[in-house]
Parts: C-alpha cells; sequence; structure tokens
DNA sequence: TGTATGCAAATAAGG
DNA sequence: ACCTTATTTGCATAC
C-alpha cells in the first residue's frame, strides 16, 4: 500500500503541484481563485526499492507528428436541446476568464467530422464484457448522416438498470447526450467557480481517494474518453461540482472518504537510454522469462513489474504494428489501398 | 499559465 | 505468477 511514486522528474518539475493527500481538510483543495497555494508536501519519492533515481526524465527531443487515431468520441449526437442550461451561476464571482475558447467548440454535436478510422468494434469488441457497455458501439459509424439512432438504446438491455430512464441524474447509464450535456456543463461550472482541470483531478483525490490527472479532467470535458469511461467519471465528477458549488462553509460533505493512498500506480517515466537497452532486448527476445526480467530490472535498475509490463505492452505493440496480412500500417494505401483491409480500424484503435 | 495531445505506462479481465 | 487483449490514465510537451 503505500503511495506509489515513482520518479521524480528532474528537471521539471515547477512547483509542486502536488497536494497532499492526507490531510483532511476540506476537499475541495484550492479555493476558487485564491490559490492557495498549497506548496504541500509531496513527498518525493524517496523511497521505493532501493534505488535511487531512477527516474527519468524522460525525453524530449521526440517528435510526434501522426496523426492519430485517437479514441473516439463518445457517440454521442445531437445536441439536444439548445437550451437549457440549469443552473445558474450562484456564485458571480467573475467570469472573465473563460473568453477565449471556452465553450463554443463543443456545441457541435456532431462530432467531429471524420477523422477516426474509427472501428467500430466490428466484431464486437465492446461487448464483449456483458457488463454495461451499453451501447457505446453504434455511434461509430456514423457519421453525420443522420441516423438518428434514436432508439438503439440499449440492444439488448442488460444494463444492471433497465428500468425506468431517468433522464437526468446519474445513476443509470446515462445517454450520450446526457453525457455531452454534463460535461459541457460540467466545465462552465469549473471555470466560473475558478478552479482549473488540475484543480478537480487532485480535488478528486482528497474526495474520494483516487486522483485523477489534468489530462483525465480535460478529455473527459472534450468528450474524449470511451462512453464506458465517461459514465464511470460523470458521478465522481458531478459530486465534486455539487461539493464545489455548495461550498463555502457549507459543511455539507463531510466525505469519509479517506484520502487514502494512491490507487493506480505513478506513471514511471523511462529514460531514452534505457528504453533503447530494452529496446534491444526485445529484438533478441521478446518473452523473456521470469528470470531474464529480473536480472534486466536489475541491470537497468527498473522495477522488475516495470519491466515485466514493459514488455507485454511492447508486444502489443508490435502486433499493432504488424497486422497478420503483412500490411504495414505505416504505409497504407500505397498501392492496393483499401483492397482488403476495409475497415480495419486501424490498428490502434480499437474502440472507443 | 491553463489546456490539448501523442505515446505508452498501468490496469482490468479471462485464461 | 505471467500472458494476452482491451482500456484507462497520465507523463511530457506542444499550443
Amino acid at each position: 500500500a503505500h503511495q506509489w511514486m515513482t520518479a521524480l522528474t528532474p528537471a521539471r518539475r515547477r512547483r509542486a503541484a502536488a497536494a497532499s493527500a492526507a490531510d483532511g481538510a476540506s476537499p475541495l483543495v484550492r479555493q476558487p481563485r485564491g490559490k492557495t497555494g498549497s506548496p504541500h508536501d509531496s513527498r518525493a519519492a524517496a523511497e521505493r526499492k532501493g534505488s535511487g533515481g531512477r527516474d527519468v526524465t524522460c525525453t524530449q527531443a521526440r517528435r510526434m507528428h501522426h496523426q492519430d487515431r485517437a479514441q473516439m468520441g463518445p457517440p454521442t449526437r445531437a445536441p439536444a436541446r439548445p437550451g437549457g442550461r440549469p443552473a445558474a451561476p450562484p456564485t458571480p464571482q467573475c467570469a472573465r476568464a473563460a473568453a477565449s475558447k471556452a465553450v463554443a467548440l463543443y456545441s457541435q454535436p456532431g462530432r467531429f467530422h471524420g477523422e477516426r478510422q474509427l472501428s467500430p468494434p466490428p466484431g464486437g469488441q465492446s461487448l464483449v464484457h456483458p457488463g454495461l457497455v451499453r451501447g457505446e458501439t453504434p455511434e461509430l459509424g456514423e457519421h453525420p448522416g443522420h441516423h438518428h439512432h434514436h432508439h438503439h438504446q440499449h440492444p439488448g438491455h442488460h444494463p444492471p438498470h433497465p428500468p425506468h430512464h431517468d433522464p437526468h441524474s446519474d445513476e443509470d447509464t446515462p445517454t450520450s447526450d446526457d453525457l455531452e450535456q454534463f460535461a459541457k456543463q460540467f466545465k462552465q461550472r469549473r471555470i466560473k467557480l475558478g478552479f482549473t482541470q488540475a484543480d478537480v483531478g487532485l480535488a478528486l483525490g482528497t474526495l474520494y481517494g483516487n486522483v485523477f490527472s489534468q489530462t483525465t479532467i480535460c478529455r473527459f470535458e472534450a468528450l474524449q474518453l470511451s462512453f464506458k469511461n465517461m459514465c464511470k467519471l460523470k458521478p465522481l465528477l458531478n459530486k465534486w461540482l455539487e461539493e464545489a458549488d455548495s461550498s463555502s462553509g457549507s459543511p455539507t460533505s463531510i466525505d469519509k472518504i479517506a484520502a487514502q493512498g494512491r490507487k493506480r500506480k505513478k506513471r514511471t517515466s523511462i529514460e531514452v537510454s534505457v528504453k533503447g537497452a530494452l529496446e534491444s532486448h526485445f529484438l533478441k527476445c521478446p518473452k523473456p522469462s521470469a528470470q531474464e526480467i529480473t536480472s534486466l530490472a536489475d541491470s537497468l535498475q527498473l522495477e522488475k513489474e516495470v519491466v515485466r509490463v514493459w514488455f507485454c505492452n511492447r508486444r502489443q505493440k508490435e502486433k499493432r504494428m504488424t497486422p497478420p496480412g503483412g500490411t504495414l500500417p505505416g504505409a497504407e494505401d500505397v498501392y492496393g489501398a483499401s483492397r482488403d483491409t476495409p475497415p480495419h480500424h486501424g490498428v490502434q484503435t480499437p474502440v472507443q
């Protein structure tokens, strides 16, 4: 248990930003504008298996080009109702900021035009787990066209709560439209209250125990997470929102959610040179034995688990890069073009 | 400064 | 205890 932490970035770390986790102070970490800077602690990581410094920084010089295939957006669709905005801003505060880009973009419901090749999970994929996937897949293919999929909500029904459809509120699976609307509203409120995405991510940590990065909050607002993932985060953010605007002294939430320790291990940054070493081993032996992993880990000064996972991920990447057919991803249609790789969805894009 | 993103760690779930 | 496949997150860094 304990907190994970891995690296500390050597040079980079500007301010700490990290928040503490322990203290049980108010759940909201930072007050709106005042920025209480809480330098807080941050225990750097020192602990962990002996070594000291592994970490790394990470590279930098890399460029990335490429277009990506990102994940898809949520299926979503139309905007539903333009009007509606539910709440009014109780807090006057200022609105300033938002001006620049803010809102606007999301207004368009339709996803963004093309782009993503997405592949709907043709085969199925998403359905694999009967759990809660729920409709998600659908849209993918959609295109602006209108197809309203309207009812297609649940193909079968399996969701846990089949009964009623409560349009709003959390609890049963929201519709894509609900999510879209919530995300939009969430962002709007967040900004008005004066919090940044990072603040929210941190607050979720003290509120519930799991911290989320600015990245995740950003993606939530932009609807760039999978449908399922959006559904999972919505309640948490919703709670934060309530907490946040009620706030002020209201005792409301007491939340006993202990701050607990991190639930997810901090992402390890592997140094470029170390990556090179791993890569070269991979070429020699893509599937090293436990023993080899241990010794390799030891020699590179990485945790064994990190090395093991690295190989697993590397193997996945290899598969992605080398689809059976031989078609290299990089070169796609050069000559033959589509032939039989129709939707191949790229290689990597599962679906989301 | 906040935000948006590429690449890829870390995880989840079924062997 | 580790693999594989599918996904969720988040460093780092480009806007």
